[in-house]
DNA sequence: CTCTTTCTATACCGATCAGTACATAATGAT
DNA sequence: ATCATTATGTACTGATCGGTATAGAAAGAG
């Protein structure tokens, strides 16, 4: 056809996330972002619909690899109780180039868009599901290979696993004591006995 | 001396946290303040400062009124399971003229200025230390009256307690089936066995 | 080459932001 | 009643916000 873009869009994209995920959506304005992405205003524009789109699609990203990395650490131990610990630990001191000073994009967007915005409530909802699907199918897998008991109720614990998750994250924020917060993850597992 | 203030202090302060509570800091305009507060803009800055100042006044007094609800709550019932239960319930459904939809100040806070302003990550890492205090004490009182094991490690569950509360009041922002959020926070409960 | 199309770059738009200057109104002191 | 002092109300400031108009640059098609 014509011109080409000058830019690779999914860069772009990850590039914008990283705005938000350090700066939150509204504290992160188009001169940041163009800045950061590398591009010029009228371009993310024509390619990405305006700062709200672009919002949406970089978290849809950042839901979509965040579960697919979680996903794979979940699985990489064959002790249930070591990838559940594996995965805490990420939360707690960063993991899959995060940094736990700006916890997760997901968790950042139910408390600042979530009450007013019922399309974001829907995705970070959503992602809460998934993720809870994902324990819950974790568990049963433990179970089921005789490392946990059978009467743990895995759908309440996963749901539990889920919202000690989303608070380790909040809490990382405050740069508290980190053995603290270890020691409390290791109770959190304990509700795998 | 001369011409008396037109309005109450720990009024408008309390207005204004309402509007920092539903909007956060940042999405909180000085024009929403000052319609809420019934002030004048410059009756805001002459009283409290500036925008910071009062939302630091405004949290700070969060911070205080918030614990000692919560203190009252736990010595609700004899039982510390049910007063325990009883907490939880309240930040799940609700309670002490909260809206589960905007969750808590303090909890939001530590997502949007915690991790960019050291002065709010000590008001609301203070916030979770005393929380988890309060927690603790309670835990403490049960295992003393003989409603909960001694062996308890009563540390390190208050420090889950604390994130859950805090995981609790972020997912009720989605408005997810309070039925499963209720079965989870009954399964958190379980650690005190 | 020239034309057409699409991207890039600069400069701009009205709106809104936090914060303030200034004139007026209201009170106690004398 | 007059003055000094403080609060109020209006109107403004420069800066920044998200978004866009417009002109020029770059590439394929003929």
């Amino acid at each position: 056809m014509v011109r080409p873009k000058e830019f690779d869009e999914r860069i772009a994209l990850a590039a914008a996330m990283q705005v938000f995920w350090e700066k939150g959506y509204e504290a992160a304005s188009l001169s940041d972002l163009t800045q950061r992405m590398n591009i010029q205003r009228p371009s993310l524009y024509a390619t990405f619909g305006g700062k709200r789109e672009l919002f949406e699609a970089a978290l849809k990203a950042y839901v979509q690899s965040s579960l697919t990395y979680i996903e794979n650490q979940l699985r990489s131990d064959p002790s249930v109780k070591k990838s559940m610990l594996a995965y805490f630990q990420g939360v707690i001191h960063g993991a899959g180039g995060s940094n736990p000073d700006f916890g997760c994009l997901c968790v950042n967007t139910m408390v600042e868009l979530a009450p007013h915005d019922p399309v974001f409530a829907d995705i970070t909802g959503d992602f809460q599901a998934r993720l809870t699907e994902l324990f819950q199918r974790t568990i049963d897998h433990g179970i089921q290979s005789g490392e946990l008991p059978k009467q743990l109720n895995a759908s309440s614990i996963a749901r539990v696993l889920t919202l000690s998750a989303i608070g380790l994250s909040v809490t990382m924020k405050t740069k508290p004591d980190p053995a603290r917060v270890e020691h409390a993850a290791a109770e959190i597992l304990t509700l795998l006995e």
